[in-house]
RNA sequence: GGAGGGAUACCCAAGUGGCCAAAGGGGGCAGACUGUAAAUCUGUUGUCUCAGACUUCGAUGGUUCGAAUCCAUCUCCCUCCA
């Protein structure tokens, strides 16, 4: 059993900002003396099931809530997801299916569980309860906010002052989330910085409706491998826990080495004190930052792939970016039963149907930049006369494929 | 409801009759270099049977030898006024 204040210093670790710190200790304490546990709400996109390191920042820390005693509920925003939450770019979102949710839904229960403990974990749908409310209801909710301060947030007020459109329906947007909060009667909400506005509105509307308000737990949010957007699948600068072993350790190598440290301490399991000495290392260029990033990525790795894994994809970058080799596992393709003509292979149509390129045009540009290479060998035609049985045919740095044969040839 | 402005490639944005497959920036991809798939520099970035041809500038139709550019209709967006 953990004392109030040992609770505390885990929960606090690594977070941006707690709202606020005395209710979560009074909090912590009445769950002690009754038993009850917390609940603890995360809301979660159903539009983009692909969970990231990004997503893990906040689930690893519903993780320590857990292993403190709590127990978490996971809400699917399938019912806000048919509004989007307000980003300024977005347009209205298509709505999705019944069975897109569902399979969405399916998709995140699988890859949470590497993170969650699934015996103090409940999975909710806030279409249960929000595709419920009458207009009279929803009236009544907003009625509980004003304009003045709906557009204190960050991004209307941002495009309120730039004469860009906002629709009446985003501003229901942060009053359904914080709905969300009232319906499982929240003790904690945990989420990136960027939801602060509708977090705190839970807060708010839990107080109208006689709830005590949740704590709100921010969590810093962490840039794409692109080291400064956030990462999101949508900028397609993401590291999905379900993507393999050297893909997560090659992406992580990828990222800027000023990100280093901030990912060390966010999305990994090694001891904050280490964290703090190679901060140090770091800065007085005792260490290639290089080195590091390799055990950083290990570290990632290792988490979602397991030791062995891990292992494998770091002896794989070496291999293959650090002394240019070619990678254990490719992709491998059979080559059509080839055409009776003596022309030979036309390389921009097999690059093509390799998928290493979206067109042949694409391809021939590649060709003559040098960036094609068949077992090692530059290429510097857009044919050639045959293939081996194992051929490797490498496009780039990141693209192998071993050619086999047709079959009976 | 009235008046005005706008829609250009992945994104932002220039282009007001031929020299426009369309400037510039961002992003992407590649090459070089390197201590890394960091940083930096360079190239490249519609498609194809790459010599040439074809499709592309919100949509449709029209004027013209020739249209992203002019005209008509339509769709969508924004601003101001009510």
């Amino acid at each position: 059993m953990f004392s109030i204040d040992e609770q505390i210093r885990i929960i606090s670790k690594g977070a941006e900002e707690i709202i606020d710190t005395a209710e979560l200790e009074e909090k912590l304490r009445a769950s002690q003396k009754t038993g009850r546990p917390l609940t603890v709400k995360l809301g979660l996109d159903p539009t983009a099931p692909d969970i990231h390191l990004g997503h893990t920042v906040v689930l690893r820390k519903i993780r320590q809530f857990q292993d403190l005693g709590h127990r978490a509920v996971i809400i699917i925003g399938d019912f806000t997801g048919m509004i989007g939450d307000p980003t300024g770019r977005s347009k209205t979102r298509r709505q999705l299916t019944r069975d897109e949710v569902k399979e969405n839904a399916r998709t995140y229960e699988e890859q949470m569980y590497k993170i969650l403990d699934r015996d103090k974990t409940e999975l909710r749908f806030n279409s249960e309860w929000l595709s419920k409310l009458n207009f009279a209801d929803v009236i009544g909710l907003t009625s509980k906010y004003t304009v003045a301060r709906m557009l204190e947030r960050e991004d209307f007020h941002t495009r309120f002052e730039a004469n860009e459109p906002i629709g009446i329906h985003e501003f229901l947007y942060p009053l359904m989330q914080g709905y969300d909060s009232v319906e499982i009667n929240a003790d904690v909400e945990l989420g990136g910085t960027e939801q602060r506005f509708n977090i705190l509105m839970g807060r708010k509307l839990q107080k109208d409706f006689g709830q005590q308000s949740q704590v709100a737990l921010f969590m810093p949010v962490i840039e794409g491998i692109d080291g400064v957007e956030k990462m999101s699948k949508s900028l397609g600068n993401y590291i999905g826990i379900n993507e393999d072993a050297q893909n997560i350790y090659g992406k992580v190598m990828s990222i800027p080495d000023h990100l280093i440290i901030k990912y060390f301490r966010l999305v990994t399991d090694v001891h904050p004190d280490e964290v703090d000495s190679m901060e140090k290392v770091l800065d007085s260029n005792e260490v290639n930052p290089r080195d590091l990033k390799m055990k950083l990525a290990f570290e990632i790795t290792k988490l979602y792939h397991g030791d062995k894994e891990a292992v494998r994809a770091e002896e794989n970058f070496i291999s293959v970016f650090q002394r240019k080799g070619i990678p254990e596992d490719m992709a491998e393709y059979r080559l059509d039963a080839e055409p009776a003509s003596g022309s030979g292979i036309d390389m921009a149509e097999l690059l093509v149907k390799l998928g290493f390129c979206a067109s042949k045009s694409e391809a021939r540009r590649l060709i003559e930049q040098g960036a094609v290479r068949i077992n090692g060998e530059k290429l510097s035609s857009f044919s050639v006369p045959g293939l081996n049985n194992g051929d490797v045919i490498q496009a780039g740095k990141l693209k192998f494929a071993r050619i086999l044969l047709p079959e009976g040839m």
